[in-house]
DNA sequence: AATGAATGAGAATTCATTCAT
DNA sequence: AATGAATGAATTCTCATTCAT
């Protein structure tokens, strides 16, 4: 049945998307409307303002890499080379798959000056990443060691993301991507 | 009263302040008159559009870098370690001392999709970091490994700057430039 | 609070009203939504630019004259002499009765230079009074002279129009009505 | 010698042509000074507003008609034939190498409900303008007669420009001048 | 829930005019 | 006379938000 379900998680979808192509203030209310099917007055039966539609987006991407990605540094019966390799693999899949990159990264250069519950937001996400990179790394170098090392790992994602969407060239990402999953 | 200054130059070092801050689309032809010590239509004397206005700020830092810092690549009579290291030190000054991290990627995530000009002028210059650090890099790791390296920093950079920035926090960003010094 | 209609036709007459008087660029989209009773922005409600409402306004009153005017002259049972002095009774009736003259010969003489849709409107609404006065003529002047007399009373008719209101006096362009309805 | 002469009547002269082809706000003080060499700001040294300056164009023009092409109505030894014939050969003349019309008229649509000096200065054109041609219909046809007659013919040639204009087509208004040539 | 219309604040841009040099 | 820079008011258009239906 595809019809056209303009519920909270479908806005949401399709809010993400062009969020993270256009940015949060070319991104307008009618654009997001225009491709849910509805017009521009009725998301706001749905969500109170566009900020706060967009608090949601944020958080509704953190939650799937805390239950899909983040995760893979809890998993109990696995190895930590296997633990880092399996998060790796998931994360590229991820920013493979996700036309315009990082929402959280994207509305971090654009938005966190002007608007504290989006940083405050961003910050939570990149904060359990490290947390769960940091997990990864430690048996083998030391807590303080790997957290730096989870940081630039972060940093070196972040950094090939907005590249890749730059020259629309996965290649560098990918890359990367094996290199860092041979680290343990 | 003192004189306000404001010729082409003075009115780019603002905008480009307030661009890097703010964003393109929030902020507006006021903010940068403002800042200026001018009202909003007077900056049309001397640019014909907001856009231009832009695109003249990042022209402007693109040739800065290669005046100031891709340049350390090509001084003669410097061994490779030393190019790399001024290299470096110089883009670590200038990111240190760039409140709101690096505008040319700034609007590459903000308005590479909408404003084609933009994103040209974005690759132009990341075109030019690149062949830079290959160049420094091809005699020690040969040209193919160079250029990745290359791209490799490039993102690191990148990364860091825009997690310096959400965190206000430096030291990240620091000890991944001494990190890179140590390559060759 | 009187209700205040504010649908398409009404901008669309409200618009005539203020173009025909006071031209296109000295009317602003102020002016048209305070005499609508909306505030400006509202009009783009209904029009996405001033310019394809002028436009709107153009097509209405050719359709008008069209359904209203022109029509005469297709009348089947009905004399040439009485078509002709159908036609140019409803003209004079119309233009009597509006205010501020011809928009079509306004607009033509403001606009026609710089808008090239305006003027594709202004000459398909020229050629159907043409056609239509010409078809009139042709039975007793021939197809040629038909064609050529209707476009002297076209020119006369505007002339007069012209001088009628800038004079405020009717009394010519009555008189010449008079005259063209002995034509036959 | 044909050094840019900026003196005042140079600019009318380009002022009367964009005024013609644009009309009265179409035409920025940045368009005649571009046309004349000069920058907006320097025609404030001759003229001091943009309304005293169409002002003066009007009154050149209608000096022009009144040396050039009314006064052929009161050369003394021609028959009222030859002043008719030289009256119109002179008045299509000057429309035929006039691109964009008759100033006065164009403005008479645009503005006459807006700036009533431009209204007074253009009544006063068409007065003379009847005038003169009462003058010379006047022997023949009586003066009440000739008055509506010259009354007529003005509304038919200015109906025939606006028509010329529209169509850029030059065919009716020359073989209407050959028909008013007839009259006497 | 959804819509269509309206709002009001603000965006970029234009332009006649002024003024110091 | 001429210029370049600046002004301030106005103009078109946008957009998040509200509201009656």
């Amino acid at each position: 049945m595809p019809i056209i379900k303009s519920d909270k998680e479908t806005i949401i979808r399709h809010s993400i998307h062009l969020f993270k192509i256009h940015g949060y203030y070319k991104t307008t209310m009618a654009n997001i409307g225009a491709e849910c099917g509805l017009i521009k007055g009725s998301i706001y039966h749905h969500f109170p303002s566009k900020e706060a539609l967009a608090l949601a987006c944020l958080h509704t991407i953190h939650q799937h890499f805390s239950k899909n990605i983040f995760n893979a540094a809890y998993i109990t019966n696995l190895s930590d080379k296997k633990k880092l390799q399996l998060f790796i693999e998931k994360t590229e899949d991820y920013f493979l798959n996700s036309e315009g990159g990082c929402l959280l990264a994207n509305l971090a250069l654009e938005t966190a000056a002007d608007i504290p519950d989006f940083k405050t937001a961003i910050k939570a996400y990149f904060d359990e990443w490290q947390t769960a990179l940091t997990t990864i790394l430690s048996p083998k170098l030391g807590k303080t060691e790997a957290g730096q090392c989870a940081q630039e790992l972060i940093a070196q994602i972040q950094g090939s993301i907005m590249l890749m969407n730059l020259y629309d060239d996965t290649t560098a990402f990918k890359r990367m991507n094996q290199k860092i999953q041979q680290l343990l």
